[in-house]
DNA sequence: AAGGCGTGGTC
DNA sequence: TGACCAAGCCT
């Protein structure tokens, strides 16, 4: 019996065409400006949005995204300055790795792409700090290839409209990457906008806290709006971030970005108060590890700085 | 394959 | 207020 014969039912995940056209169609009253999306905005410019909206929120993002073209415009501009000076310019972002697989990736496009940022899914996979989603993002977003882009966002979107549920399991599944597979449009165009609009959609409707169902385009057929919007009972354990290990990583590296050059490591200790849980203790495997990162180099016995490669 | 990795805003 | 959350990646 053809399909359309059926009345949808209670339970069943929606046809995938029809959440695509509504998203599609929502976005383009609702889409954010946001500068990285402008036309103008080079596969450079895309790949720096997505490594610094890794875990960060679009309104920290802005004035450092700027900052950052405006000194280094091309990967070749990056890879030719100190790996130091990535790390400084970073700030405040958090998650201070992300400068440093920046730098080593940009100098990976130099080296082995000619100085631009691959389009093939596989190639941008194999940079220092680009995983399965941003990999996805680049090619959809810089190149307007068709790829799964399944960030937090869409995952979040799928898990709740086509599954019934909240939330989405603590890992990418299978069946996650299947169902997004399945809402994913044939034509490259359309599904690099679908990518935006999904995304889109998760970051000002369909949020993790307090969603908007009433300003959203599926809420007459949304899985989960229609079972009642059940609540998860599983919640992640966050540790506390007062007096962690990166906590004090984090002072540490903060004196020697604010700094012209190397730190006593007796100066630098003052950045992490004896009354602090950790104590000297922590100071010092703090300070290993970051050595380790590479995001600190020893200079001499007692002086520490950012790295100068 | 859980757990480590920054920082700041929100409720 | 503290817990949760924000366009993940790596080991």
């Amino acid at each position: 019996m053809p399909e359309h014969l059926h009345p949808p039912t209670i339970g069943t995940a929606p046809d995938p065409a029809v959440v695509v056209a509504r998203t599609l169609d929502w976005y383009a009253g609702q889409a954010r400006d946001l500068p990285w999306r402008r036309p103008d905005c080079s596969p450079w410019g895309v790949m720096v949005s997505e490594f610094m909206l890794q875990q960060t929120p679009v309104t920290r993002v802005l004035g450092p995204w700027q900052a950052w073209l405006d000194r280094w415009p091309t990967p070749a501009a990056l890879a030719a300055s100190p790996a130091g000076e990535a790390v400084r310019m970073w700030g405040r972002l958090g998650y201070p790795r992300r400068a440093l697989r920046l730098h080593r990736a940009a100098q990976a496009i130099v080296d082995d792409h000619g100085g631009q940022v691959p389009a093939d899914l596989e190639e941008l996979r194999a940079l220092p700090g680009v995983g399965d989603y941003t990999a996805a993002a680049v090619a959809s977003f810089a190149h307007g290839r068709r790829a799964v882009v399944l960030d937090t966002n869409v995952r979040r979107v799928l898990s709740r409209v086509a599954a019934g549920e909240g939330q989405p399991p603590a890992h990418v599944r299978a069946s996650e990457r299947a169902r997004a597979e399945a809402h994913l449009p044939r034509a490259a165009g359309r599904a690099a906008r679908w990518a935006a609009a999904s995304m889109e959609l998760g970051a000002l409707v369909c949020t993790a806290r307090n969603p908007r169902c009433e300003a959203c385009p599926l809420v007459d057929l949304c899985t989960w709006n229609l079972a009642g919007r059940p609540e998860e009972t599983y919640r992640p354990r966050t540790q506390s971030y007062e007096g962690t290990d990166r906590q004090c990583r984090g002072a540490v590296l903060a004196v020697l970005r604010d700094a012209a050059g190397p730190v006593a490591t007796t100066e630098l200790r003052t950045a992490w108060p004896e009354h602090r849980a950790g104590g000297a203790d922590q100071f010092e495997r703090a300070l290993t590890s970051l050595a380790a990162d590479g995001l600190v180099t020893a200079i001499g016995a007692e002086h520490w700085a950012l790295p100068g490669d």
